[in-house]
DNA sequence: CGAACCCTTGACAGAAATCAACTAAGGTGG
DNA sequence: CCACCTTAGTTGATTTCTGTCAAGGGTTCG
């Protein structure tokens, strides 16, 4: 792996109190790799051999049963992914592919779970990853059980305004009908459900969505920060988003 | 608390490894309090400020959002829950109250916190128990994703069949518009799945399910591991509990 | 004994998936 | 550079699924 990644991934919440030299030896045993895009990574199913880190690109995690799939996250740098699988030495309940050509760092699970046995600071850090993770599934779930799809679809859309600072205006990190599938839809139910949501100030050009009456809007989607708000992560806000 | 009950929770996979002297500790800041039914014993939103050990009964969590409210996860003894929002030092995410009259042990989250930065076998345990419950909810996301209603009562019912040992028969464990929340649909819904599934395998007879035809059931059931099962637990399996 | 409450059932309304057709955009290869 | 192909997205028609409303039976509990 590139020496220059290394900073990068010491910013990291889930690396940055750990020991030098725990760290580093984490790092010595990573390998880095380019990978197209819509590639499949990881087969939900298979044994959980790496932590990914998530360098640059997009991936999507998702899962399948019979012949249906479902997107579970999309994850963007720099991040981590499928940290408990390792944990647990356990099958991945997910599968993961690339969106775009994306650059990911893969750190061998046993060096993970030998590193936090030895390194205090790290599984703390590793506590505070994962119950992060833990509660923003709890956060999807009730999403999709107390919602209707046009309610999440203006919930998803008021949230990413927020995140960019209350913007009136903002274009989809990603294809819509993979947009459709994190929010338990499909792609042409997506589409109706914002063209239904003009009437209550969204308009959409292209991948752009333009935000026309933020009110309007807003009783909508009921913001809820139970259910959109993300937990504050200690020190850099902007290292770990996971929130597409 | 009573003193009987300390060897009982120190079986759980959480506190089994910790110190003998920071398990005492932690105990000596914890008290047993016994609820009736129907209290509600935590409102999301509010800050996390204990851990709760169910002892004996059965608690709900649950959330709610504008007038709606859906069941995200039944509690049974002996295992703990809340664990999470008790590690962030953030609001609950859930709401929960007792379904039935239940003794609950509370350990102030201060002390926990304290606990897994001195204790790191504690620590250990932590994160093993927090991937649990992070693998269990993603679980019960793709159900709701994957699945329509039908399926998931059907999976239901075949999963606990499996759990008594393939057993023809068994008792609901709670009330049926209780799990037709947690199964994602309303109490009307549940009880005509269950109604369309006579004609593949399943019969009912007040809260007793009889499985007159197994494969049949399978078939509509579509067990996976990687959506009804439930991760082997180091040690006792029938200390942690979580599947109602 | 009455009052809740749970469960079930039927009728209906609304939400969401499916199927099909069409457009537009992007990439490929001649 | 253009013709072609593929794919994402949209729209409409239709079916299927799910929620809502209303009523009635059964049980529990005060």
């Amino acid at each position: 792996m590139r020496e220059e990644d290394k900073p990068e991934i010491r910013k990291l919440l889930l690396f940055r109190d750990m020991s030098t030299e725990n760290f580093d030896r984490l790092m010595q045993a990573a390998y880095a790799q380019t990978f197209p895009a819509q590639l499949e990574l990881i087969r939900q199913g298979e044994p959980a051999d790496f932590l990914h880190i998530m360098m640059e690109g997009t991936v999507e995690l998702f899962s399948g049963w019979r012949d249906r799939e479902t997107t579970m996250a999309v994850v963007r740098p720099v991040s981590t992914f499928i940290l408990a699988a390792c944990i647990k030495d356990a099958p991945y309940l997910m599968s993961a592919r690339t969106v775009e050509k994306s650059r990911i760092i893969m750190i061998p699970a046993k060096d993970l779970r030998a590193t936090f046995r030895l390194d205090p600071e790290f599984a703390v850090s590793t506590i505070t990853e994962l119950a992060s993770c833990y509660r923003s599934v709890v956060r999807h779930a009730k999403s999709l059980k107390l919602r209707n799809s046009r309610e999440r679809v203006a919930a998803y859309i008021y949230r990413q305004s927020s995140l960019a600072g209350n913007a009136a205006s903002f274009v989809l990190p990603v294809e819509k009908r993979l947009l459709a599938s994190l929010l338990g839809m499909t792609p042409e139910n997506f589409s109706r459900a914002i063209k239904s949501l003009q009437s209550d100030g969204v308009a959409m050009d292209g991948m752009r969505i333009i935000i026309t009456n933020m009110k309007s809007l807003e009783a909508v989607a009921g913001p809820d920060t139970l259910i959109d708000g993300s937990d504050p992560l200690s020190g850099f806000p902007a290292a770990t988003a996971p929130s597409i």
